[in-house]
DNA sequence: GTAATACTTAAGCAAGTACTTAACAATAAG
DNA sequence: CTTATTGTTAAGTACTTGCTTAAGTATTAC
């Protein structure tokens, strides 16, 4: 409960960031790995590993060490966290907005 | 097009701040003053002041003043900008997914 | 008018972020 | 074995963030 927000906030904070967007467009497109995701990346390797660390630490990306290779991948948990929150504001606003109906200008309750 | 992706740098970091989303979850009930708003919030009213000014200007909050009484209400925009990145992303990996079928274990392509 | 309310704005500060370089470790290639 | 590749880790730094307090403005109440 409380560790899901945490999970929540870590998600969000991840996705702040253009950089970790861009990574996570490119795992979109399928695995790939650590120095092939840095090279269009203008910055050092040891930023984009620090990247994947946040990446990972929130549930937006997997990876896995085969030899000295490690291969990137999305994993689908943290954007659904993501996506689950939104939708949720949503239905709450559109619900209210319905309730209202044509009843317009009401400010604060009380 | 390069104004868009400032827009959705600015919606996912505003959206980063637990204190943030707390404010368009209450939002999300209905429109309220910013005092009421900031009442239940332990910190500063002037804080209380920025966040709502980084939540307006990303398109996640409107506001509008009548006498002294600042009234903040949720703008669809913002939360639309960050749905439609997310469900983007989505539907190309599992586009992707659909098409490996149960071809499994590819890597880095090339 | 005076006083209370509801913000607004500016300055300052501790903590966090996004990089950097540099030194290191582990694996693969010649 | 030697060298190149691929990543890891640590330390340092400029910048940003999320607050604070304090002083100010505008509106409403008395």
């Amino acid at each position: 409960m409380s560790s899901q927000k945490v999970k929540i906030d870590r998600v969000f904070h991840a996705l702040g960031d253009p950089t970790r967007r861009a990574i996570i467009e490119k795992l979109s497109q399928g695995p790939i790995s650590v120095s092939r995701l840095a090279t269009p990346l203008d910055m050092s390797l040891a930023a984009v590993v620090q990247h994947l660390q946040v990446l990972e630490e929130c549930g937006l990306v997997r990876t896995e060490k085969l030899g000295r290779v490690r291969t990137c991948g999305i994993d689908p948990a943290g954007l659904s966290v993501a996506e689950k929150w939104i939708g949720e504001r949503r239905s709450i606003w559109e619900r209210r907005l319905d309730r209202l109906g044509d009843l317009l200008g009401e400010s604060a309750e009380k």
